[in-house]
DNA sequence: TCAACTTTGTGCATCCGTTCACAAGGGGCT
DNA sequence: AGCCCCTTGTGAACGGATGCACAAAGTTGA
């Protein structure tokens, strides 16, 4: 109620991180336990405990010192932070093979996200029932999308169609866009896009990996040690953050 | 000779972005410019032109000044540096909707990512047929990854079974894995791992969205100001595709 | 009540990435 | 040849993110 918490623009490497916490006090919950210390959310999500309290610091949220942080109390204000508590209405643009996947993927609708609608092109697809959804002709998409209050928008066409969509997207109102088409896409100062793209995740993979059979001739690449507190061991996590592209961390140690 | 280009490891956020200047060196090539400079460049892949040209130093490869970047060679040089000369092979596990959706697509080809195999672990799967591809057991998993020296791994099971299927493909002599599983996983040193999260990407939108409609107080939202030497930026992140140099045909949604 | 112990919250040093700004290099036109 | 103008390559300033170390705060048990 109220709590007032200090809404003073959380940094962005932190906003990426928090559903990670998310999930991480999920399994906490179900193994049963009331509370969690930094360094115990800190293995469940992979990351540093340091960087677990200061990123919970900017949420404003208290721990218990000397118990750590209350699991439903803690998983309440994360939702509450990244808007999870009210539903998000979704509308998917390209029922191809990705996008007929990422429909019937269950993932999203447990965490508030309701694909409301979704559109193609193809006179054959129109019609069709993707789930309990029926495919729309993308000409219906600026009435329904506004029509719905559909704020989000998930583009799933081939790469020359992307910057079509994505306008009349924005057109109809949507002002948060994921895409997936493997092209750079211009949006209006006010809407937000995040890419996913496959291909450059294998790439840069195959960087890394094109690298570890070169003799390395002058990668320097200092033995970096570093005391793992309290993670787990042997095993580097390697998240790879999401902002922009972080990345795992190289060979020597983790992030 | 021989090029001799400097190896002296190339920062992470800089390898995230070669693929992407990759991409738009192929727009370029198609528009049929010999040469682009790094401002046209930028406006292809979306980011700044300073950026792009300190990116391009660290690859050792010389541009022209007063002219710009030589297309034909600059493409072999980033191809060189992510390792795309040779074709990598991929093993993919989980073929559920997403994993048939991946495995059926181009653009993984298209880089010189061949899916050599696909694995599942339900009966009614194995034997079935996703494109010209026989799903086999998980049982077979070390054999085959390791008979084909299969370097790349991609997870798309359920999160329960990720880190099992993940010990199996690093103990088969896979070194690098993309996960889709919605989990942390954990890998030995040496091993790179990345992970597309979907769920964390609508997550993150979220926030955002929620954010908007609040009376962002506080909140700072800078009005970067900031002088567009001649790229057409003042968009946010954008990109796309677009044509050589500027006259993009996207509508000028200026600030 | 008090001492020992646990865990948070954060100041601080450091590192990495971004962007500006500018000198130096090079091409082409006269 | 010489001048002009374009573009690269990079030094340097800046800002954000990371992770350590430690004081403060609270718990537990006697
Ligand atoms: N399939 C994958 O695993 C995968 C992986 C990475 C990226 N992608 C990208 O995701 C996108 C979709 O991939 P896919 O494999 O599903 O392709 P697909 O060809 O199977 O599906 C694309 C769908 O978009 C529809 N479409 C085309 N133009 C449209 C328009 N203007 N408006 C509305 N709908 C339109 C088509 O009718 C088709 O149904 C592509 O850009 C692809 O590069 C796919
Ligand atoms: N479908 C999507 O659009 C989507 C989006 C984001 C994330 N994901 C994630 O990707 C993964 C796959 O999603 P999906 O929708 O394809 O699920 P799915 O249930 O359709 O497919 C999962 C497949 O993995 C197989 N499998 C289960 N255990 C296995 C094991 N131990 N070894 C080998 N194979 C095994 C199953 O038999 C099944 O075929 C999930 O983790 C999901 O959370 C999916």
């Amino acid at each position: 109620m109220s709590t007032l918490e200090p809404v003073t623009s959380i940094p962005q490497a932190t906003v990426a991180r928090l559903p990670l916490y998310l999930r991480a006090l999920h399994q906490v919950a179900e193994a049963g336990n009331p509370t969690v210390s930094s360094a115990g959310l800190a293995a469940a999500a992979g990351v540093n405990p340091a960087k677990v309290r200061k990123d919970l610091s900017y949420l404003g949220s208290y721990g218990m010192r000397g118990i750590g942080y209350d699991v439903a109390t803690l998983t309440q204000q994360i939702s509450a932070s990244l808007g999870l508590e009210r539903g998000w209405g979704v509308a998917l643009v390209g029922v191809g093979r990705l996008g007929q996947a990422l429909t019937n993927y269950a993932g999203f609708a447990n965490r508030g996200f309701a694909i409301k609608a979704v559109f193609d092109s193809a006179t054959d697809q129109v019609g069709t029932k993707v789930g309990p959804l029926t495919v729309q002709h993308v000409n219906e998409l600026p009435q329904v999308v506004a029509a719905q209050k559909i704020a989000i928008g998930i583009i799933a066409t081939p790469a020359e169609a992307a910057q079509d969509v994505c306008d009349q997207l924005i057109a109809a109102g949507v002002t948060s866009i994921l895409n997936f088409a493997p092209c750079v896409l211009f949006v209006p100062k006010g809407v937000d896009l995040r890419k996913v793209d496959l291909a450059i995740e294998l790439q840069i993979l195959s960087y890394h990996e094109h690298h570890k059979t070169l003799p390395d001739r002058g990668t320097r690449l200092a033995p970096r040690r570093r005391r793992g507190s309290s993670v787990p061991s042997r095993r580097t996590r390697a998240i790879s953050g999401a902002l922009p592209t972080r990345t795992t961390r190289t060979k020597a140690v983790d992030e």
